[in-house]
DNA sequence: ATCAAATGGTTTCATTATAAAACCGAATCA
DNA sequence: TGATTCGGTTTTATAATGAAACCATTTGAT
């Protein structure tokens, strides 16, 4: 959408994420969804966005299959937009998102909300590990490129 | 940046993040020096940015400490861009992103590059649990809203 | 039933960001 | 010493964004 140049072909897979929900707004807006929000004025009055942006990247979050528009929650004619099992699997990317966000981006004792287990109470972190359990640091990973075939 | 409405006074620790690297370009250059890259063409020839844009974009992950400036490699004159402690604990976000992107933006059998412990070739992934170490899934989550003043 | 207001957009237009290309000084290289 | 690469900056064209006006359909109140 916003990219000029599509990535969908990169063999990176970062890459290609970004070139789905790497744009200003959507993961913003998955953000919400998370939080519960399904109506495009909750969308529109939680992140100020202008209505025909929100309305564009509703399209292209359905399109891409992030979101599922949803005809009525309580019988009202009014369509709703729901995550897909897709778009709730970006849920590791908003705590990863989170936990960085809360290290470096807030003073000390600024406060800020909290991701906690619903059942439990306990807060909710992420780790990078492999896949025998033991922690990864950013140094000790090494990524393995695709062979190229013959183009240069 | 790109942000007419800056998050950065939002009490959401994702928005914040998103204020700070979630334009088009940032966390790609991020995702290159992860892989090694430093300079400026480097980054230029990997992204095919355009230069002016680069520059600006190098300039404010400088301004924001995910990148430092140091002056040279091997003696030479030219700048380096390395990745700051800031920048380097963005991994788990480049994991998660690729890690989604993974499964949901490749063909079955289709190739893309894989990221693997250095020393044990090991795959390696992430995951949302939380102190205890149980396994949450989003639909586990809850997020705790910071507790308003008095302002509406 | 009726009128007013809210909802969920679309369209139009002004503004801003991006991209491409030209340009430039300093450093390398031959 | 002359040509080329590197690391940008400036200028200009184009594309995306944001704000506001507008509109059809619902919803709510009387």
């Amino acid at each position: 959408m916003v990219g000029r140049k599509s990535l969908s072909g990169d063999y990176c897979p970062s890459a290609r994420s970004l070139d789905v929900i790497g744009d200003w707004w959507s993961l913003l807006i998955v953000r919400d969804a998370f939080d519960g929000m399904t109506r495009f004025g909750e969308f529109q009055k939680s992140l100020g966005i202008a209505k025909n942006i929100l309305a564009q990247r509703l399209r292209t979050l359905v399109e891409r299959g992030i979101l599922a528009p949803v005809p009525a929650a309580n019988g009202g004619a009014h369509q709703e937009y729901h995550l897909t099992e897709m778009g709730r699997d970006l849920f590791p990317v908003m705590v990863a998102l989170r936990q960085w966000g809360e290290r470096y981006l807030f003073e000390p004792g600024e406060p800020h909300s909290k991701l906690v287990d619903r059942d439990t109470g306990r807060p909710i972190r992420l780790d990078v590990r492999t896949d025998d359990g033991s922690a990864v640091t950013a140094d000790r990973a090494l990524i393995l490129k695709v062979p190229v075939a013959d183009e240069d």
